[in-house]
DNA sequence: TATCGCTGTAATTAAAAAGATTACAACAAA
DNA sequence: TTTGTTGTAATCTTTTTAATTACAGCGATA
């Protein structure tokens, strides 16, 4: 699974509607006209975050709240809720196919790699989880807080 | 840049040089047999592989071996050697390209994110350097004894 | 209850990226 | 000088991702 950019999408799109939330209604017309992507490419977005209990989305008369608590979405989350499944086995790395069986090598180079790849992916996804959608929220704030 | 398999067929092909050098000579024909791609992939492979002083090729007569102790040959180094340059700017992770400046949120999500996700990668890559291709033929040789 | 704006989602197209493959010049040894 | 191999460019094929089109369904509201 390489990382897509349906990560800093969802990222962006929880942003902008805690940024936007309680002046507005916030579209995914609104949303797609801040990241700059297709409208239906948030739509897709937003329905992962729902699926996955951070927002709501109001069909029919439109807008996207957060109903989750910030401190407790980190970025690990936002990225197992759109990036899951993405790729079939999860894997961050992509191991070629078809090594040799009938060869020492080709026989057991799964065997003797996958465990450290794995260990390699668990440490990026460790550092992911360290940053909660609050903080990132705060940071926001030291860059906008002169614009407002 | 996302990981893609040069990185795998790398170490195959190291572990490959390494378990059959001293009895005949390996090229590029015989690694492809092992890991099962076109030779000219293994070429290539063997190409970065040596421009990062790891192994030598020879060019008319033919065959690869290994130049540099595999105890100081981490798997990050051939991550490093073989994934290099193939993106631009060196990030595991996609950036959607355009966010829109006249927002708040798009025109401070990149300062707000970039740090993070270089974090995660580092983090990865960290975990990269602890295992040395030597490790790799200890742990190989576990498996092939009894074969032998 | 008819309308309007918006969501949900399928289907299709386009674009990008990665490998596979073909081709062939250069090279080294026998 | 023949043979087997490397080095590398060029081209296709495949796969993946994102963009786009299309439209049914929903909910507020007039």
């Amino acid at each position: 699974m390489k990382i897509t950019s349906r990560f800093t999408v969802a990222v962006h799109t929880l942003l902008v509607i805690y940024t936007f939330g309680k002046e507005q209604k916030v579209t995914s017309d609104f949303i797609a006209a801040s990241v700059r992507v297709n409208p239906v490419v948030i739509r897709r977005t937003l329905s992962s975050l729902k699926a996955a209990g951070m927002i709501d989305v109001k069909a029919g008369s439109g807008g996207a709240s957060i109903v989750k608590d910030l401190k407790d979405i980190t970025l690990y989350d936002v990225y197992t809720a759109v990036d899951a499944g993405s790729d079939e086995q999860g894997g961050l790395f992509h191991f070629h196919e078809n090594p040799n069986p009938a060869c020492p090598v080709g026989k057991n180079i799964h065997t003797v790699l996958d465990g450290h790849l794995a260990d390699a992916q668990r440490a990026m996804e460790r550092e992911l989880e360290k940053v909660t959608l609050y903080d990132l929220t705060q940071d926001l704030k030291k860059f906008t807080k002169f614009v407002f």
